[in-house]
DNA sequence: TTGATTCATCAGCTTCGGTCGATGTAGCGT
DNA sequence: ACGCTACATCGACCGAAGCTGATGAATCAA
């Protein structure tokens, strides 16, 4: 059984990077515009876009554009997948403990 | 509230690598010593014993040594831990769609 | 004991990806 | 129209991290 076919891939996009997780981390709280995200992060605008747009392609935030903002949000449901991935293999691995491969 | 203080650094070292990733998925379904891994990866064992490395220091896996093998396995209470942290982001990410910061 | 096997560690190379400044575009206020 | 702000994209730089071959320790078989 796979858990997720690429869901190794999935988590480096969301946590590859410890300023992405921190911008995660801060659209879990509530919906920001990139200029939030600079001011909070104090990183530079093009590098909180460049991230931006990682998690965009990657499925887990979408950009709402109001006026010259632009709103970005997490995507619960891109969220819920990945945790029932982690679960199931969180699963797998317990009932992996029992069993052993010979060594030939 | 928060999910966990280095969640991000945890998921990385766990899949920050796609022959982690594919090792920590290897190990999920049955216990095997570096011998198999090598087999199963087609990587070298340098690179192998590297990965396995940053795993155990992450607390992912233990090593267990049996004559000149040494076998892995995964450690699920470290991965329950894991999936209860990014459940939490996800449920947090829920709340959030209803939260929007004013831009000044 | 000798040799083969398993595994960990090291130094060096190389690649990947994050960061930055610069540039361009679009929307808004005056 | 003009300027200002918010944002995306680009190219270049650079540091972090993975890959590798070599080396050495430990274990087992003959």
């Amino acid at each position: 059984m796979e858990a997720q076919p690429d869901l190794a891939e999935a988590v480096v996009k969301l946590f590859g990077d410890p300023l992405r997780a921190e911008i995660v981390r801060l659209l879990a709280r509530e919906q920001m515009c990139t200029c939030h995200l600079v001011d909070d992060t104090g990183a530079r605008q093009s590098t909180i876009s460049h991230h931006l747009r990682v998690l965009r392609e990657a499925g887990f935030v979408t950009a709402e554009p109001r006026g010259r903002y632009t709103y970005y949000r997490l995507r619960p449901d891109a969220l819920s997948l990945l945790t029932v991935g982690i679960a199931n293999l969180t699963a797998q691995a317990h009932h992996a403990q029992a069993i052993r491969r010979p060594c030939a």
